[in-house]
DNA sequence: AGGATTTGTGAGAACGTTCTCGCAAGTCTC
DNA sequence: GAGACTTGCGAGAACGTTCTCACAAATCCT
């Protein structure tokens, strides 16, 4: 009497019916070490027939290996980022035989700490992390992550000796700047989201992402190289909720004289440009300038058109996967820094203040 | 002479260390069954000192429960449900204790097929689905699904017996006609994503998502209702494609008489409108209007906003994390299909013209 | 005080795979 | 035609847990 095939069929149940060894059965089926063909043919004819389907966390518990990333993201309706990355990341991972474990910290140290923690007793061959940190977390060393290699996104954390995939934020930047100046562009107010702070500030907070630093930098630096003075700049330190950034807005439209301008570090700052703007009948690219970091298809759809510095994320996504999996199946590569190039698009949200001067009042 | 405790720890170094047996120390570290406080206390401490970190792939393997969840979802840039889907699933499962594997189909059925049979085979403990089927497809059986409960979120599948959570989308697209209708609108032209058709056309395709059907049925109810006529109505089905989309939009706008609203089925089509208005230098809300379905920040911040049907994509995750949890610790839940209520939030993008006639031209 | 119950622990099987050996039979080599 | 190599397969351990069972010691009850 055979015996009582109670569940799904195991691997046992296929070597039983085929009359062949656990071990044959699985070679034949794992397609490893040798084997007969005939054999193979008849074990694979048969596991089909009964349905078998391999019990991967049985597989993952006895190699070792879970063919699983973890992804730590942080998730933000507006941040494009998000959406694009999650995709971009979950599609070249599979195309390499790979699952991803999704995880999201809302911008929170603790709650990063405890995804990592999580994902790696999940057994995560590797990690991809979009880091909150801006100090050295102790969170992320080679001990907890349990030797695990790791690829940041977005963000570096200087300092640390990890692979990072990031973009070239103040070459774009720079280039945001050098656009609205060649406009014509003279008075300039820059809203940079940071977070730590409470509703908005003048003076500039310690600790800041690197992306964010990046784009200061970049944005700073071009307006200087340009010859526009410290007071012909209006720099706004923001907490990123609505409110805040609002507020921000309003107090640099509401300057004795207000830049003809606003460039934004994020979306969630161009997101309050647009609602201010439409609240007091200003028309963008007209009555008030605007560009912003990251592309999204509302931008372009807008009129008038935002202009961009478009980041190519899902190409930074697939990157970081690739680096992920080649340092998971042959360990010891080196550490990298990339930094993809950026792309300044321009649309109609930058007035040309040189051939229509009449927009802007001295 | 210790054993050599080569790589990371495992509970028999724990035990080891602490002086007790395997079953001991599990028993002190998991919580469960007979275990002195003391002793407990005592491997607490150990495992501590020695950075134990359980496996839980051995755990899934000895218990037959992975605590993860797998997600089937069709990632698209524009259409906000993707990422809002994926936040609320990840976040609500979390709060329960389990991880979320993420797959994306690009709404093609193979891929759907094939996540699934990936995620089975990782042993997830239950699935949430968006389902690209229309019909009643061949792998989302018991018996393909290992007997795994599964839920359904965004879109039914009508004859099959699966929990579905999906807003009340004959509704809503119901509330955006009377809407307009309210504003003095009488010529009307639908937009509706519809995937299997090349281009766009007039027919009504025969196989649609359960999503768009209600929205469509919905339109069409009120427009009769109002005493609109057929001829007063133009529909058309547009593949979902930029090309397509704006090719269908400007084939309404060319028509002798062009409806003076626009309603579209999702955000895509609503992007084709933007884009063709912005080109065309029509004016959203005032040459043309527009209502479209789900909301998003964008469609908030620009000028005008945009009317939109906003359904609680957030909430409608959460629900189906819970539906799903519920029945994978307690199984055998009755089947649900669950509709939330959706909102018509009324921004400046539909002309009112019953106080100003003058916009539109019999 | 003696039996009944409770408490705390350990031995060992089990989950479903893969992998290392070893061995028998077949094939090659000269 | 005898040794060397190759091929194909099976036995059994191993991965890191949990769980069942058994049992000794402690506690309870009357």
């Amino acid at each position: 009497m055979p015996k009582a095939s109670t569940g799904k069929p195991t691997i046992v149940d296929v070597a039983e019916k085929a009359g062949v060894s656990r071990a044959t059965a699985s070679r034949a089926l794992s397609n490893y070490g040798r084997i007969n063909a005939a054999t193979q043919l008849h074990v694979r004819r048969v596991a089909e027939e009964l349905g078998y389907r391999p019990n991967e966390v049985a597989k993952a518990m006895r190699r070792g290996k879970t063919k699983t990333i973890g992804l730590v993201i942080v998730a933000d309706f507006t941040n494009a980022f998000f959406d694009r990355a999650t995709k971009g990341v979950v599609d070249a991972a599979r195309e390499l035989g790979y699952q991803v474990l999704i995880t999201n910290t809302n911008e929170d140290l603790a709650a990063e700490r405890s995804a990592i923690i999580t994902l790696i007793e999940k057994q995560v061959d590797g990690l991809i992390v979009v880091p909150a940190a801006t100090a050295i977390p102790d969170h992320l060393t080679p001990d907890q992550l349990d030797n695990k290699p790791i690829v940041f996104i977005d963000r570096r954390i200087d300092g640390l000796q990890v692979t990072s995939i990031t973009t070239e934020d103040f070459q774009g930047a720079e280039e945001a700047v050098r656009h609205v100046l060649s406009l014509g562009h003279k008075r300039l107010g820059f809203l940079i989201a940071a977070s730590g702070v409470a509703g908005f500030t003048q003076e500039r907070p310690p600790l800041l992402l690197s992306t964010v630093e990046d784009r200061i930098n970049g944005f700073a630096k071009a307006a200087s190289d340009g010859g526009i003075k410290p007071k012909m700049q209006t720099w706004l330190y923001c907490e990123d909720l609505p409110s805040a950034s609002e507020a921000a807005v309003m107090r640099l439209l509401d300057q004795p004289k207000p830049p003809s301008v606003i460039l934004t570090s994020n979306n969630d700052m161009a997101l309050a440009v647009l609602k201010v703007a439409g609240n007091r009948q200003l028309t963008i690219g007209k009555d008030i300038s605007l560009v912003t970091i990251d592309d999204s298809q509302w931008l372009e759809a807008m009129s008038p058109g935002i202009t961009v510095v478009a980041r190519p994320v899902e190409e930074l996504s697939r990157i970081a996967v690739e680096k992920l999996v080649a340092n998971i199946e042959e360990p010891g590569q080196p550490e990298e820094q990339i930094a993809l190039p950026v792309e300044l698009v321009a649309r109609g949200s930058v007035a040309n203040l040189i051939l229509r001067p009449e927009l802007w009042m001295e």
